[in-house]
RNA sequence: CGCGGGGUGGAGCAGUUGGUAGCUCGUCGGGCUCAUAACCCGAAGGUCGCUGGUUCAAGUCCGGCCCCCGCAA
């Protein structure tokens, strides 16, 4: 038995914590986890799904503000943890921390490392119109996502793959590859240090990086769509001045000069719009205050017609 | 009480200054066609979220409640 404290904060941290729970040689002293915070319509506070997660199972939770606080600090020396296995958890952790365990921090991070180091690596795969990402496992050290790699997995990523899809796959993947590698690291396992020069950062997604801007190429809009669904969606306007999610596209491979955003054509099932290149085909969407629904229904209401231009913002 | 949009036949929408509900799609029947998700003809299907109230009369005005969604965090 090894003695684990943990830290994570959204969905794909729970898989690596069930896995850990699942694996039977694992304690789990404590899971540390973001605070509670307001959130959603009406503000009301929401606890983080590792938190849910944790209580379902009966471990304690901790939600220190920071986790470089003394207090949390002390508790973490006082546990003297075999690892610290961190996998999106929100919060820096400083070198005090790193030292404490006795075989390391060791991260899940859902990218192939060196490339896509940082927040939010799974969108930034499918907008980048990457073939394949993966998860990889790594022992941390000061710098975002820099440190030395244990193990890797790979998957591959075809034109129909959007965020959800992928987010749970390398949640999965990367359960089972933690798992498999933390007794190796125990073992002697000796990380792999990441070639700097191929270093790639996936920020923190913003708003405006969702807006859809249709003089882009018909695969690059295609790819920023998928790689936002179901969050946070990739998103234009009606001519009207209302939000229109876009949330599937197909790529039609069919030239077009006309001004990007303007509808090319509707029909009964579907309409297309120009982009920079090519004509994209939209498939499903979700109007504002309107939940997903194909193109073939939006159009069957308010719709659009040939000629309206997307994108516009009053 | 964070801001805002919305709940109308199976689905998406329209419904003017209140007077017994309309459109597109779908469904069912028939027709055209080599054929069709295309086209034509016809039909079924709605106590207009729930609940009080105002009124001769409310989907359409007022109050309360339930549910859905966008933004923001």
């Amino acid at each position: 038995m090894w003695n684990v404290v943990f830290m994570g904060t959204p969905d794909f941290a729970t898989g690596s914590l069930r896995a850990l729970l699942e694996a039977g040689d694992y304690t789990i002293q404590a899971v540390a986890t973001q605070p509670d915070r307001p959130k959603g319509r009406g503000q009301k506070m929401v606890e983080t799904p590792v938190k849910a997660f944790a209580l379902q199972h009966g471990l304690p939770v901790y939600q220190p503000l920071k986790v470089k606080e003394p207090e949390f600090v002390a508790k973490l020396r006082e546990w003297n943890p075999d690892f610290i296995v961190v996998a999106a958890f929100g919060q820096f952790l400083t070198q005090e921390i790193l030292d404490i365990p006795r075989y390391g921090c060791i991260n899940v991070h859902a990218s192939l490392l060196p490339k896509y180091r940082g927040a939010a690596p799974i969108q930034y795969a499918i907008m980048k119109g990457e073939k394949e990402s993966g998860v990889t496992i790594m022992r941390m050290e000061k710098g975002m996502d820099t440190g030395a790699m244990y193990s890797k997995v790979a998957v591959p990523i075809d034109d129909e793959m959007n965020f959800a899809r992928l987010h749970d796959l390398l949640m999965e993947k990367g359960a089972a590859l933690l798992v498999e590698t933390l007794p190796k690291i125990a073992a002697g396992l000796q990380p792999e240090l990441q070639n700097e020069n191929e270093a790639t950062l996936a920020t923190l997604l913003t708003k405006e990086m969702a807006r859809i801007n249709w003089n882009l190429s018909a695969k690059e809009i295609h790819d920023l769509v998928r790689g936002f669904d179901p969050a946070p969606g990739a998103f234009t306007f009606l001519p009207d001045g209302k939000l229109l999610k876009v949330w599937e596209t197909r790529i039609t491979g069919k030239k077009t000069e006309q001004i990007p955003g303007t509808v090319t054509s509707v029909t009964k099932k579907e309409f297309s719009v120009a982009c920079g290149d090519e004509e994209l085909r939209v498939l499903t969407v979700q109007p504002e205050s309107k939940k997903r629904m194909p193109a073939a229904v939006f159009l069957n209401g308010r719709g659009v017609e040939t000629g309206d231009v997307l994108g516009i913002h009053p």
